[in-house]
DNA sequence: CGACCGATCGTCT
DNA sequence: GACGATCGGTCGA
C-alpha cells in the first residue's frame, strides 16, 4: 500500500508531522509554547479541515490543582492522560461540550495541553456547516468548544493516537518568535486555588482568532 | 458593553 | 446529588 498523503495544503512546503518526540518531552510549558503556531488537521469520513493553533494551555499532572489527575486522580476519564504523550485526551464539558487535549510526557506522568483556538487554514465552509456559524465570524475555531465542533472532534476520539491520519500534528515552517507569545492565567478554573494564576495560558498576541478574555498585548 | 443564566449529561463523591 | 478546562442568549445600564 502507498504512503499516506500528506495533505494538500502542505504538499510541497518544508512541513512534517509532529512525532512522538515531540509530545514525550518532559517540560509540558515548553511544548504548549511549542505548540503555538502548529497545524492541527482533521480527516473524518474524506472530510478535512486544517487551522493553526493561536492558543492552548498546559495542565501539569498531579501537581496541577486545574488538572483533572490532581493529586493522582486515576479514574475512567482521566486514565487516558497517564498513557504515553502523542494521543488525544477528549472529554463532554457541561454535557454539551467536547474538549480537544494533547497527551504528552511518559506513561505515568498525566500531562495534557488544552487546544483553545485555531486560525481556520483549510475547509472553513465545512467548518461553518458544522458550527452553524456565518462567514467572517472569527468564533467558529475561537474557544475549545466552538474549536471541536468546527473540526468535527468528539468524545469518540478519546485515546486516539496523533498519527494515524484522523487527527494529526504538523510542523509548516512557520516561526513564532518569544515576543509573540503571551503567557497569561487559564480561563474558568477558579476552583483552582493559587494554581488558578499560573500563567500556563499561551496565545499569540493580537491574533484574531484567539478567544476573548484579557488580550492584553 | 457587563452580569447573569439556562442548556445538558458524564463523572465523581 | 452536585458540579463542571463552555457557549450564546437576554437583560439592564
Amino acid at each position: 500500500m502507498a504512503e499516506r498523503e500528506t495533505p494538500l495544503f502542505l504538499q510541497g512546503m518544508a512541513s512534517k508531522i509532529l512525532r512522538n518526540n515531540f509530545y514525550r518531552r518532559d517540560d509540558v510549558l515548553e511544548i504548549c509554547r511549542d505548540l503555538i503556531g502548529k497545524v492541527i488537521c482533521t480527516r473524518f469520513d474524506g472530510m478535512y479541515t486544517s487551522g493553526r493553533i493561536v492558543e492552548a494551555e498546559a495542565y501539569a499532572g498531579i501537581t496541577d490543582r486545574a488538572s483533572h489527575a490532581w493529586g493522582g486522580r486515576y479514574t475512567a476519564r482521566t486514565k487516558t492522560m497517564y498513557e504515553a504523550g502523542g494521543i488525544t485526551y477528549v472529554y463532554l464539558c457541561y454535557g454539551i461540550h467536547h474538549l480537544f487535549n494533547v497527551v504528552t510526557n511518559k506513561t505515568g506522568v498525566p500531562h495534557a495541553i488544552l487546544i483553545r483556538a485555531l486560525e481556520p487554514l483549510e475547509g472553513l465552509p465545512l467548518m461553518l456547516q458544522r458550527t452553524g456559524k456565518k462567514p467572517g465570524d472569527t468564533k467558529v475555531t475561537s474557544g475549545p468548544g466552538n474549536l471541536t465542533r468546527a473540526l468535527g472532534i468528539t468524545t469518540s476520539h478519546n485515546g486516539v493516537a496523533l498519527i494515524k491520519g484522523e487527527i494529526e500534528l504538523y510542523d509548516d515552517g512557520y516561526t513564532v518568535s518569544d515576543q509573540l507569545v503571551a503567557a497569561v492565567p487559564r480561563v474558568g478554573v477558579d476552583y483552582a486555588g493559587e494554581d488558578a494564576l499560573l500563567p500556563y495560558r499561551y496565545y499569540l498576541k493580537g491574533n484574531p482568532w484567539v478567544s476573548a478574555l484579557q488580550q492584553t498585548r
